[in-house]
DNA sequence: ATCCCGGTATGATTGCTGTCAGGTCCATGT
DNA sequence: ACATGGACCTGACAGCAATCATACCGGGAT
């Protein structure tokens, strides 16, 4: 990933975060573009009523929240859900960089589009209705390959249903393999 | 929306395409970048099996494949769902913008990260179980007010979940205004 | 060698939602 | 006035998955 050694190139500075720490608040003037390196960042929006909504789980190699690079404050918080550590990069030299190299513009502009495309595609199949189409699509999208044991409990929370249910799926294809896929239409 | 604007002066062409037509294949050579004017177009890719997994579906007033302009061929069809008329922008024209005019790349880059934004919040109202939770969610981000009547099967299908429990739900808040909201953690 | 823990596995139960089926209301066109 | 169609509404039923509970297994630590 270019881009995020691009970025890491810009300024030397790590910040650490124990579980349930802010990165930064609602309001608070966007100084820097925090990339994640280990840990997990979630950003979220408070109700009134006291309810949470999630907006974007980074996980480490990951950009948090770029749309903050245009904006001067922070529209939502940020807390480390597990101890987390960051790269801060300047927001202000990011935006020099966007302006001024065009290559580098160039490959945020890549970053994000496929970004997009593999959130549009996840966003496509959370809205299937079955474990056995949820696991099809990922199929699809993954060379048509069942994923690697050891990491099942991902995949599950991945395309949103419960270890179980997926693991129960993954037996039913054990024992009916040609059953699989479906002439979805 | 400038961004939109501002690509639709590069040039004049428009396109239409009949229920069902295919407006690119994969493997096609891109040679413009689609505006959706009317109709919908879904980026599809095809299964083996003969099962399709839908990787956008690209409402009026939408860019389609964003990711196309840094490709030199498309990775996956497309085809128009309804009578879709579209606005196509030559790839290299738009190549050359982004590459010289910063401030071009800079409102291409800032309408990729608000498209990132509200598709990772659909993915996140998807990834919640109940339709409740999914309203709440809605409405959290849609200034806690409640979906305005006549666009009420838009928000069932936004949320992923069917008009009749849609109705259900909002015929109980109707009923039960105090129990609204969840103390979700 | 043993303990521990996380992932894997599967049965039983409960609850929510999808679907079908019927029905009302209203705006529009004739 | 009447017919038409679309959105809204609600009852009934079936089905799938979330959850709880229990158990197995393998690797790493002691």
């Amino acid at each position: 990933m270019p881009l995020f050694d691009r970025l890491r190139a810009l300024s030397p500075s790590e910040r650490e975060f124990d579980a349930g720490a802010l990165l930064f608040r609602r309001g608070d003037e966007v100084s820097v573009l925090h990339l994640v390196l280990d840990g997990e960042a979630h950003l979220v929006r408070h109700r009134a009523d006291g309810g949470r909504l999630v907006l974007q789980r980074a996980a480490p190699k990951t950009v948090l929240a770029e749309a903050s690079v245009f904006s001067e404050r922070y529209h939502c918080d940020c807390v480390a859900v597990v101890p987390t550590r960051t790269h801060a990069v300047g927001r202000a030299a990011v935006r020099v960089l966007l302006a001024e190299d065009s290559a580098f513009a160039e490959s945020w502009a890549l970053h994000l589009a496929h970004e997009l495309q593999t959130t549009r595609l996840r966003a496509e199949i959370l809205s299937l209705r079955t474990v056995r189409e949820r696991l099809d699509a990922w199929m699809a999208w993954n060379g048509d390959r069942l994923p690697p044991k050891g990491i099942w409990n991902m995949i599950a929370s991945e395309i949103g249903t419960s270890p179980e249910a997926l693991y129960r799926e993954l037996a039913r294809r054990r024992k009916h393999p040609r059953e699989q896929g479906a002439g979805g239409a």
